[in-house]
DNA sequence: TGAATTAGTTAGCTATGCTAACTATAATGA
DNA sequence: TCATTATAGTTAGCATAGCTAACTAATTCA
């Protein structure tokens, strides 16, 4: 594990946080079209692609947010017909939250919207670089899910 | 131009939009630490690297963010002591930002934090890895600059 | 020199994070 | 058994950071 090496990390560890905002920046545009803004659609995708009714818990764990936080937003789209709970049959204290049909169609527009914009961009990347980007994004994947969250 | 080369990517803008998603909310924790939030030491971060004094609406650009956004974080950060504005003698409408010592100090500081919980989590990589992500890094970032902001 | 443009600010709204304190239910154990 | 403790979720209240619309002040231009 060489002094360089270290170097490395961190120059890649900085670009890589930089580069995040910004992608984000610029999709902030497209999510907000949608009139969902984007932690909505991604816990309703987290729903929609689970396959299961998840638990409030369980669907906060997956957003790494608090509990207090999923539940608004939950509540939130509940009162927009984008999901629905009902009382978990094993434990009366918990709730289970599936996505309706209407949640799963604006996923699928609002996704489309945004994701469209960044495939836009990704054109024209070669057909190599775009299989190395995929290569890059499962090892990042890995990465995110090591970051200590308690430093 | 194939059917499957769009569906790639198509299926890699959805992941990069979730993967920046993540990676941010668990850097979260860290840059919550230094007191300062994520848009104010990626602002700082800008004056300190840029070398130059900067006017609102450059700041701003950098930032991809309005005006009346970037004007109350800068008045925040100066009432913080971590930068400084004075009227450009050129125009008199104008202003031109600059970090302090404390501003300087203060960015290092939070950079370190989070930098360094991202770049232990880069640990397990290869020296191979390492340099695939770093030119990933790279294409990426051009593909960021491409999304086009008006949809 | 009066009108239009430009730089920045202020006011007010929204979305999304948090913690602390609460309710209701379940599990434990004396 | 039933009182205590733990767990699931909610509510209240706060902070950060985005936006647009409407404003002030300075500059440019016809």
């Amino acid at each position: 594990m060489s002094t360089e090496e270290k170097d490395i990390r961190y120059q890649l560890a900085d670009r890589l946080h930089s580069t995040a905002i910004h992608l984000l920046r610029r999709l902030r545009v497209q999510d907000l079209a949608s009139g969902v803004g984007p932690a909505k659609l991604s816990a309703l995708s987290v729903l929609v692609f689970g396959g299961r009714p998840l638990a409030l818990a369980e669907l906060a764990q997956a957003e790494q947010v608090k509990n207090p936080t999923m539940s608004r937003l939950v509540k939130d789209m509940e009162h927009d017909g984008l999901l629905r709970t009902r009382r978990s049959p094993e434990d009366a204290r918990s709730i289970l939250i599936s996505p309706t049909e209407l949640g799963r169609k604006l996923l699928l527009a609002g996704k489309k919207r945004r994701v469209e914009s960044l495939a836009d961009a990704l054109k024209p990347l070669s057909r190599v670089e775009l299989e190395q980007l995929q290569d890059s994004l499962l090892l990042l994947q890995e990465v995110v899910r090591r970051i200590q969250t308690a430093s």
